[in-house]
DNA sequence: TGATTGACCAACT
DNA sequence: CAGTTGGCCAATC
């Protein structure tokens, strides 16, 4: 029961943490974490934080990480190949063209899952 | 130290 | 309907 993050860590650190909450087989938008955490207009800073995962002490799935769209534009910073897309489909999740396909299926919203 | 960019989203024209 | 701009926070040049 996540109701709360610690007040000290930024947004940097929120998107983190809610990033590592995300169930394998599922995923979930930019959007959707930033909106989770109170600001739907801070997605910028989502995939920013994601590009610096590394600097991160924990280790954070951003393959699981999306687009509104479904469309993996992260996996470009994956190494330039399909890993990120081989990724989500070792956890279930089918992906055509960098697309993401019953996309809506596996849409996972941390202000519903969480609450 | 100031200005720019960055894996986005939503509203406005 | 499609294109453009605004907005958010932090890191990099």
């Amino acid at each position: 029961m996540n109701e709360q993050l610690n007040n000290t860590a930024s947004f940097f650190d929120n998107v983190y943490e809610v990033a590592c909450l995300i169930p394998q087989g599922r995923i979930t938008t930019y959007g959707a974490i930033a909106k989770y955490l109170g600001t739907a207009k801070a997605a910028r800073m989502v995939g920013w934080a994601m590009n610096k995962c590394g600097t991160y002490s924990k280790y954070v799935p951003a393959h699981r990480v999306v687009n509104r769209n479904g469309l993996l534009t992260g996996k470009h910073f994956f190494g330039g190949s399909t890993t990120m897309s081989e990724l989500l489909q070792t956890e279930g999740i089918e992906i055509v063209n960098d697309q993401i396909i019953h996309f809506d299926a596996h849409f996972w919203d941390p202000a519903k899952e969480l609450l």
